[in-house]
DNA sequence: TCGTCTTACGAGAAGCGTAAGAATT
DNA sequence: AATTCTTACGCTTCTCGTAAGACGA
């Protein structure tokens, strides 16, 4: 047990000093930190060594700057705590934000499929005063934008086991709702072993390589179907067809939702892709409208 | 959408703020807060004004003090934040601490049914060197001192369908292992008319008068089971027996453990009591042989 | 008028930048 | 020698406490 004081030690480790403290980390590097936060290199130094004198360990190694055990472990706790930091923010604001005509819709590289884009179709049908403004980013993002403030509406995608909700990192309350669901197919090279046989099994998956993408994670596969998934090729873009070509070319496997991969006849056993609508507490208005026409 | 600088508002809003905030709250009152925390009252009137003019919205209605709107959106952050806050405090310095011989397992009242009992006698048998201290604490206190590091396992119990998890606040990553389950029992008074149903339904129970008592908090019910699930007189104490006599003498009903309530034979549909072990990553170390053991 | 929150003001601490100093490559 | 982090030092800003003021009950 650690020994703790009357109330609480809370009031050191402030959210800049995580803050500098995770980008120093994510650079490997002192200066390049200051610079992209708007310090001096100095600053950065002190602040490091406050947070380390705060908590009675060295966090980082210096050159090369690396974290330590105990920086790792920090690492894990920052970046969700800064962003329900900024998520509490942006909902409080929002009681006060005017309702605006003009809505923005983050989504995911594979959230837009042919369901879901027929589905908004119909909304904004409903619905034909409003602008509505799609942007597209990193499925992370989706959720960081909503509960920051920076999009009022999220469609983000995954990979779950039919009818579950998908698993989104935490930012405080926000609503969820499934939009659509589909099976996944498995993408795999022409003559490769698997695509002879009928009875497929996740087993067979988990023994193959795999084409390493944010588009399928690979940990995700492993925390649903235990492990195995070897990475091979890192593919970090959002383009399926290059995705594909990868695929093709035998560096390795990949899911995809069917109707990202036409002409892929393989469905993957057990796991599906799901979309879900994500918001926050909106403010009756169009925004509410929209979500409710989604759905 | 709320429009949004470069990089981030996030530095300000600094814990300590909060936690002063969370407390003028909680006791509707600037100066007990200030006494309660160790500031003097002008202290936490600057404290709060920093807060409001930096959000730019009021939060605090004065004389008498309450929140607005705003304010209780940020309280409902606020709690969480703090709790993840200390929590990644406390799992860092978790690293550098060294195995202690003396383990605190925190329980909740409910917690210790005559298995989950039965269960650490066995696992202390196994390590006979090891000294155990229990600490018997709210349901929600187990998260928050695991998470703090007031202790290093932990017991919850809780409501839920049978195999399910529990619901757990958030605060960070902590293991959670089922350790127990069991029948919940509905305690009603002598003559009832729900005592001479057989085929007992969830809406039957629904439509009842409930004790309202953390022992059985009606609001996870009414998360289970849909609305309903009125709530007659408040129970605020940890004593099932004394609980049993309120049922008895007609206030309400209640829901509890099979072994907790003897001699109640109705048992509640769809829903059961289940026991959590619950901890942070633990250091190798007898931490972990009493975790293993007790699974 | 009493209790309670706010405001004014001064003392101390904290935080940042400049610049010089180490340490590593 | 060049790069990069640390330390010294001064300045500014922040934050708290004391004390006086305002506002309600």
């Amino acid at each position: 047990m650690i020994p703790t004081p009357a109330i609480s030690d809370t009031d050191r480790m402030d959210p800049h000093l995580l803050r500098t403290f995770l980008t120093v980390v994510e650079r490997s590097s002192f200066s390049t930190a200051a610079e992209h936060l708007g310090y001096t290199q100095s600053a950065v130094s002190q602040q490091i060594a406050t947070l380390e004198a705060d908590l009675g360990l060295q966090l980082l190694l210096r050159r090369p700057v690396e974290p330590t055990e105990a920086g790792r472990r920090l690492m894990e706790h920052a970046g969700p705590l800064l962003l329900r930091h900024d998520a509490a923010r942006a909902d409080v604001l929002r009681t006060a934000a005017a309702p605006a005509h003009r809505l923005t819709l983050a989504v995911s590289p594979l959230a837009l499929t042919p369901a879901v884009a027929t589905r908004l179709a119909r909304a904004r049908a409903e619905h034909p005063r409003l602008h509505l403004e799609v942007r597209a980013c990193e499925r992370r993002e989706v959720i960081t934008r909503i509960a920051t403030g920076r999009a009022d509406l999220g469609l983000t995608d995954g990979i779950a086991a039919p009818g579950d909700p998908l698993r989104l990192p935490d930012s405080g309350p926000l609503t969820t709702i499934g939009v659509s669901e589909e099976p996944l197919v498995v993408a795999l090279p022409a003559g490769h072993p698997l695509s002879a046989r009928t009875g497929l099994r996740l087993a067979d998956l988990a023994d193959a390589v795999w084409v390493q993408t944010p588009l399928c994670p690979l940990g995700r596969l492993r925390e649903l179907a235990g492990e195995g998934f070897r990475a091979g090729l890192a593919y970090h873009g959002d383009n399926t067809r290059a995705l594909l070509h990868l695929v093709a070319a035998g560096h390795g496997l990949t899911l995809l939702p069917a109707s990202t991969a036409p002409g892929v006849p393989l469905t993957a056993p057990r796991v599906g892709h799901r979309v879900e609508l994500v918001h926050a507490t909106l403010p009756p208005g169009p925004a509410t409208r929209l979500a409710d026409a989604l759905t």
